[in-house]
DNA sequence: AAACGTTTGATACACTTGTTTAATTCCCTC
DNA sequence: GAGGGAATTAAACAAGTGTATCAAACGTTT
């Protein structure tokens, strides 16, 4: 018990370490983020990161958890309900990862960063939760517009839906200043859905009947 | 005309960098640009940069020109064909100066770039280049969907077409890994074109007679 | 041909980055 | 309470950044 104490008190600064890292790694990515901007924001040593992770990058990996974001795909998975509430559903709790601030989620926000910037670590991110949710989202879209349309077709639908989803966090910068009185909140979050979902669904329809006149 | 040689040829390595500029800049992000490596790539001293601009961001800021983008808008807007093939061709030459190397026309991919990652002269870029852009595609959608549809409706339209466009862009590392052997030819890009549009034209459609039941 | 202003060049500066060092402090064990 | 290993600290390190300096080279003008 005394030694859970020591071990605690150690594991205390490192779970800050975490905490801190997380913010500023989903706030300014990987490379623009700073060792000294994490210490200072977990309130320790500029000297932690390398004694308790060995590098930043260690770090960064040590944040990475997508166990939530393949979490929302085994749920929906789970549903019995027809194919397309399934995709409307994924829609909104993907986004709900992705732009609500209040969720501890930010796995989905290093995902979507990853996207432009790519890091070291960019391939473990793609083989662990980029390509399931890609793969998760194809199936999905596959039941919806059945067998006729080609894989590359398909493909070009997945990418239709998360360019619309990512988009949001991606343009923040300029969407901010195009709309600055625009904010994400749940309100706007469930719109944002109701309307990738309806617009969506409609492409989908759109694209199936092209291939079966 | 001694005069014009002399000039030339201080005008000649001016160019020269803003051509290096333009492709480092254009690769890299302004970030992580070096003005070391533009200069190698230039072939050029590296107090040229000062000398000739006055700060790697003013050199930033000379490589900007959105005269092709702004043109483009122009071009299709003269032409007299209903506004949903006018949104068609649009899609088309904005995705070609998004992804075509071919296409000198780095500026678009400056704005996408921006996106993610914004800099020091973001706000010039937003104001000359991504909001006239946006209002353009803006006014198309109006005229597709009608004037029953909100103004946020609206945006959220827009935003689903530039999602979708700038999403081949942005995840292109990622793509590359989820899809090694997709390369964006002229003929890629005429489908994924064609994929947009059709989609999101259907989407439109879609939004459109939510309003008018 | 000489003098001038302009352009180039190698180098150094000031600063930030991630990382390392060595001394100190802490806390548990004996 | 003393000893000892683990954790924290301040300071420094090496590498990289954008920028500034100042002398050399260049081409044009007189």
């Amino acid at each position: 018990m005394i030694t859970e104490t020591k071990i605690n008190l150690s594991e205390q600064t490192r779970e800050r370490l975490l905490a801190a890292a997380r913010l500023v790694f989903s706030e300014n990515g990987f490379q623009n983020a700073t060792v000294r901007e994490i210490c200072r924001h977990a309130e320790v040593n500029i000297a932690a990161v390398n004694y308790h992770f060995s590098s930043k990058e260690a770090l960064f990996a040590a944040t990475l958890n997508f166990e939530p974001l393949l979490a929302l795909c085994n749920k929906i998975n789970q549903d019995s309900i027809c194919a397309q509430v399934r995709l409307l559903n994924f829609i909104h709790d993907f986004l709900i990862q992705l732009l609500d601030k209040k969720e501890c989620s930010v796995q989905c926000q290093f995902m979507a960063r990853e996207l432009a910037e790519p890091t070291p670590v960019l391939g473990k991110i793609v083989q662990e939760a980029i390509a399931p949710i890609h793969q998760f989202v194809a199936n999905l879209v596959r039941e919806i517009v059945g067998n006729k349309i080609s894989e590359a077709e398909l493909r070009r639908c997945v990418f239709s839906i998360f360019g619309q989803c990512v988009y949001y966090r991606h343009g923040q910068p300029v969407i901010q200043r195009l709309h600055p009185n625009l904010n994400y909140d749940h309100q706007e979050i469930k719109a944002i859905a109701k309307h990738i979902g309806e617009f969506s669904l409609a492409g989908l329809k759109q694209i199936a009947q092209n291939k079966c006149p």
